[in-house]
This record gives C-alpha cells, structure tokens and sequence, in this order.
DNA sequence: CAATCAAATATATTCGATAAAACCAGCTCT
DNA sequence: AGAGCTGGTTTTATCGAATATATTTGATTG
C-alpha cells in the first residue's frame, strides 16, 4: 500500500508488525465498542470481506479471536455475530466491574510507589486538557478524552501487582464501553466529570483507600444509570 | 466412539454441532492444561497438523482463540507457542485467584438460595466417592476427580450473580491446573485434602463467611506451595 | 576471526476454490 | 391449516496452493 521507499527502509530495519488478520480484529473490535457494528447483527463472511477489504482466513481468525474475548459470539456452523445488548447484561457488568475495580484500587494504594502518583497525577493532567480542548458540545465523547479516561482509571490499578486482574479490568471496562457507546448519550450535563474524576485522584494520592473506593464505584454506577436511562435497552 | 444407531439416530434430529476447528481446540487445551505440550514448545503448524490430524485453517482458528485466552502465546508472523511457566506466574495467579474467589465466595453465601446449597452438597457427594473409588496413588490427580474437584469450587461460587467474574475464575483455575500438572506433584502426602473440603464446605454452609473465605484461601495458597516446592520452576 | 550480506530453506500467512451445513421456499399428505 | 419433506440457494467451514515473512547457511570482507 503505496509505501515510499523510506518507510519501507525504516519498516524492515524497525519491524514489520502488523498482520492482516490483526488489522482487521483492531478494525472490527472497534467497529463493535464504538456501535457501528450494531447489537445481534450477524456477522456475515461475505459482507465483512467487502466491508474491511480482507481475504477468508484473516477475517476468521480475527473474529475467532473476538469470540474468545465475548466481543463476538460465534455459533457453530452458523457463524458470528454482534453480541446482544440489555440492562440486565450491563447492570451485570457494572457489578462486577465495581467489585473487581475495588480490589484492584486497594490494592494499587496499598503497594502503590512514586512511579505510579506519577502516572496518575499525569494522566489527569491529560485528561483535564483533553476536556478542556474540546467543544462543549462533545467534550466526554471524542476518541481523544475517551482514551485519555481510559489511561487514568488504568493508571489508578495499575500497581494491583496482577497482570491478570488489570486484564481482567480491561475487558470489562472494553464491553462497558460499548454501552456508554450504544447508549449515544449527548446529555452529560448536569454532571461533573472533571471534579468526579479530581475528587477521586486526591482520595487515591492522600491513599483515603475507603473514600477513593466509594468515589470509584459512584462514579460507575452513575455512569450505568445514565447510560440505562437512556432507555435503548430492553 | 461406539454410538448406538439410535444415538447416532438422536444426535441427526438434535444437532451436529462439533466443527473441526473446535474439536483440535479442545484438544489443544487439554494437551496444553495437562502439560503434555510443555511450556516454551514452539507450536508448529506442520506438526501440528501431522498431531491432530486437520486441516491448516482450522488449527489456526484453534490457535486464535486460544491466544485470546492466554493459553498461547501468538507472536507476529512467528507463529504459536506454549506460554511458559515461572514460579513469578503462579504466584501471581494465586494471588488473583484469592482475590477473585474470595468476592465471588462472599457474594455466594449472601445471595445463595436452596438450589445452590443443594449443588454444592452433590459436587461434594461426588468429589468424597471420587477420591474414594481411586487408588492412592492417583487419588487426586485422575481425571475424574479433577472433573469433580473443579465442580465443586465452581458450585462454591456459582451463586455469585456473576457470570464474567465465574468466567475469570475458570479462566485462572485453568492456569492455575496447568501448573499443577507440570509439577507432577505426586506426594500430596500428608495433606488432607478430603478434610479440607469437608471444612470448607460446612462452613459455607453454614454461611460462616469469613471462616469460609479463610479455609478457601489457604487451600489454595497450599495447593500453590506445593507445587512450588517440586523445583521445576525457574 | 567476527561481522555482514544474500541466497536458500523453513515457516507463517493469505488466497481462491471446494465441501458441508444451514436456510428457504414451495409442495405433499394428513 | 400445518407438520414434514425436498430441491435449490445461501452461507459457513475446510482444503490445497500461492505468497510473504522469518531463519539459517555459507561465502565474503574488513
């Protein structure tokens, strides 16, 4: 794909990563988190192969992959398709986020060090700025504070001591995602992000483990409750 | 494998359901879970396909959704190999499993009704004539009485109202296994495993919470201590 | 002798075609 | 009318071959 002849260089010096069958499971994984892909739509080969200009095999083995990671379900002999959405997956979903985020926090500021005050009074930084840089209008919905959010709720686990459980954390912070996304909720309004999320940031530096605990788990509860009130799920 | 023509005659009506590509996952697994594909085997294709005796497609679909679970490595144009295993690893899925566990034991015993108090007292029904009907020896490394060990631990926490946070334990319990079995611990001498059941099932039952989430958790540090102390880590 | 490079080989990935299974009328028979 | 069959159509799963990428080998040079 018209490579010039430095890139290519450099690519081959540097390291030529990226498979088709990756390409596409990025592609196709955030076709689904953002909404393009619709819940219970089915997934058909063809179709996909047009859609992401793929071959048979790269396409199959990136949606294996998602099926494994229950962004996709696969039916034997009959396909894959965009998993459902309801409340009563997302309230699910938000439970159970909220109990594992509430370990993974104790944890983090039980054995949290420099370092990672570090990490987190940075990615607040960022996330103040991406707020600010932004439109009124779509400040909590652009790729750049979504992923700028993403980073400082990571940053806040990310001294758990478990791979696993940070892991863990991301997938469901990535099917929850969807929600917010299905949901397309324009009206944030009357909530305060940005204090939200610097209340919790000084809970967790002065190591308040309850309170930042408290303020965690409101915060995703609240977000589930306008994102159900938006009333698009059965 | 040995049907009767009026099972073969039931499985038509009802359904077909294995595709190939399940049935070499299945397989994979075991052989990764079991220790017979050794932790660091560079997974070729080739070999595998002579191995399994399938087709290159559906390997690689195996291969696929096992990387998403972590039970492969998958390495950019480089192919598949078993993840390797370090005593760092075990320690930290123990510990994750202690924390997953003991949430989703202590959400259990709070919301457990009848059915599930009935579940746990069967699994453990079958895990006593397991260990009993087996020669010393292998008392507790049998397939069956894995099979029954694992019903019984999942029947503990299947009352948890969480099917991603019972789908994380089954996740670690299987890593966990695949460390077990490499160990090939056969001296579980001088430990009781009946009786610790036994406690941990009466206290859940009697909904001693704490109790319970005690005699879990050291079951399973044990269990990590054990296997630790066969040396065969780095 | 170590480092470098290019062919030769091995391996992984992808493609295009085929086989197998599901789906969907329209039809039959009660 | 409705359960069950039947042939044609669509879609999925698999195969075998072609391509792209990595790895090895072995000769060459500084």
């Amino acid at each position: 794909m018209g490579k010039t002849a430095t890139e290519a260089g450099a690519a081959k010096s540097a390291n030529r990563i990226s498979t088709q069958a990756s390409t596409v499971y990025d592609r196709l994984q955030d076709d689904i988190l953002t909404g393009q892909l619709k819940p219970d739509r089915k997934l058909r080969l063809k179709e996909l192969i047009e859609i992401y200009d793929t071959g048979n095999s790269p396409l199959r083995e990136a949606l294996n992959r998602l099926s494994a990671n229950g962004l996709v379900v696969r039916e034997e002999n009959r396909g894959f398709r965009v998993p459902s959405a309801n409340t009563e997956e997302l309230l699910e979903l938000t439970r159970t986020r909220c109990w594992m985020e509430e370990i993974a926090l104790r944890k983090s500021i039980a054995s949290g060090d420099i370092a990672w005050e570090e990490r987190i009074v940075l990615a607040f930084h960022w996330l103040t700025r991406a707020a600010q840089s932004n439109e009124a209008a779509d400040r909590y919905t652009s790729p750049e504070w979504e992923e700028h959010h993403r980073e400082f709720h990571m940053a806040l686990i990310s001294a758990c001591n478990s791979s696993f459980l940070i892991d863990f954390c991301t997938q469901l912070q990535k099917r929850t995602l969807r929600y917010r996304n299905l949901a397309e909720v324009v009206a944030y309004r009357d909530r305060h992000e940005l204090e939200e999320h610097r209340e919790l940031q000084q809970a967790v530096l002065n190591r308040d483990t309850d309170l930042a605990v408290d303020l965690l788990t409101k915060h995703y509860t609240i977000t589930s409750e306008i994102v159900l009130s938006s009333g698009r799920f059965d």
